[in-house]
DNA sequence: GGAGAATACGAGCGAGTGCTCGTATTTGTC
DNA sequence: GACAAATACGAGCACTCGCTCGTATTCTCC
């Protein structure tokens, strides 16, 4: 158990940077961990300093941006009142956010978009995937108290994959296409939720 | 150019069965062409007698899904008259035959399900990709003439992007959840496609 | 049955992978 | 300033990858 200094914390941050670009552009397989550390400017040898092995560093990006999402949400929903809001604004007041997010991190697609990630990488991304469900089952459950849990789940699991089927092609597109997709999305996920949560 | 033999022919069934049972085991990626030819009973070597490269395998894949769907269209298609149908119906006849392909193709989605192929993949699934595009644009036209052409594009790419998104989770799915789960599917495109094409 | 083409083999190539290790430098603490 | 811990380096290890090539066998066709 090494005693991180600054200059360690700097570096980690330096080389989680350096593999979120790398991922966005080519995903986790076709990245090299040397082309990890040569994008951050360190050798081969630093970067296993501070991270045990390529899935450590998938693990540690997927916690930050756990993390980064939570925040996000504690931000959009602050004294909103989830369960009176008028479906439109409620998912017009998710999605939102949400698409920023993925703009500011093209890596997180990378991670979490994929149907079929190698087996390492599902644990890593696993607690990500956890916390996500979680959240938006409670919020269903909330707006349509009387569903069965398991059908909760479902749906929950069901909306969860069409905004992550919408999102890279929100991300690809720009200006005009962008904002047209982020309708489609919306008018997606109005049409699937609607009947159940009217 | 070289002419196959009989003997030829069966040896690139062999080998594209086994790629597609490999590829859906474990991904595009991570089946190398030695484990490939492996589970076709024949010699790394051999597999290079009839494959340029690895490419070349997903590239054939490829087309013969291509074909096979074209063949699921026909026969699903023929004696319907497709802008006469009530939505749902229409959504049932196109997503039931799809959903069984899926089945009994199950090597499909590593090809045609991710989001983020590696570019040389890309160019082999593109054909596959574009007629599905111009099938679904057709039918959509049909239903909804008043429609503007770019309109009609996007709204196909993202019905057809809804169904790459849910298939994976009806596939992995069985008995009861996985019926329940077409149900979503279904719903899914209802509540994107009424306002459209009502 | 003989010639040429197609099919088959499998050891092994060059390149690239994730990662290590011996060594050198910088930093925090006293 | 001394000493240990943390940080940094980069050549190179063991391994796997996609693929080749020399050679041997089997088929087709006259």
């Amino acid at each position: 158990m090494t005693k991180r200094q600054a200059r360690g914390q700097a570096r980690m941050e330096q080389i989680l940077a350096a593999a979120a670009e790398a991922f966005a552009e080519s995903g986790y397989e076709a990245v090299s961990t040397n082309t990890i550390a040569a994008r951050a400017g360190i050798s081969p040898g630093s970067l296993y300093q501070f991270f045990a092995n390529k899935d450590d560093i998938a693990r540690a990006l997927a916690e930050r941006y756990a993390a980064q999402l939570a925040e996000l949400r504690s931000a959009a929903f602050d004294g909103a009142d989830l369960a009176a809001l008028p479906l439109d604004q409620l998912i017009g007041a998710i999605t939102a956010p949400l698409v920023q997010f993925n703009l500011a991190n093209r890596g997180f697609k990378a991670l979490f978009a994929r149907p079929d990630l190698p087996p390492s990488l599902t644990t890593a991304v696993a607690p990500l995937h956890a916390a996500l469900l979680g959240r938006v089952s409670a919020l269903l459950s909330v707006r349509a108290p009387g569903v069965a849990p398991d059908v909760v789940e479902r749906t929950a699991t069901v909306a969860i994959q069409l905004v992550r089927a919408m999102m890279p092609l929100i991300v690809a597109a720009d200006g005009a296409e962008r904002a047209a997709l982020e309708g489609e999305l919306r008018a997606v996920l109005h049409g699937y939720l609607e009947p159940v949560i009217g």
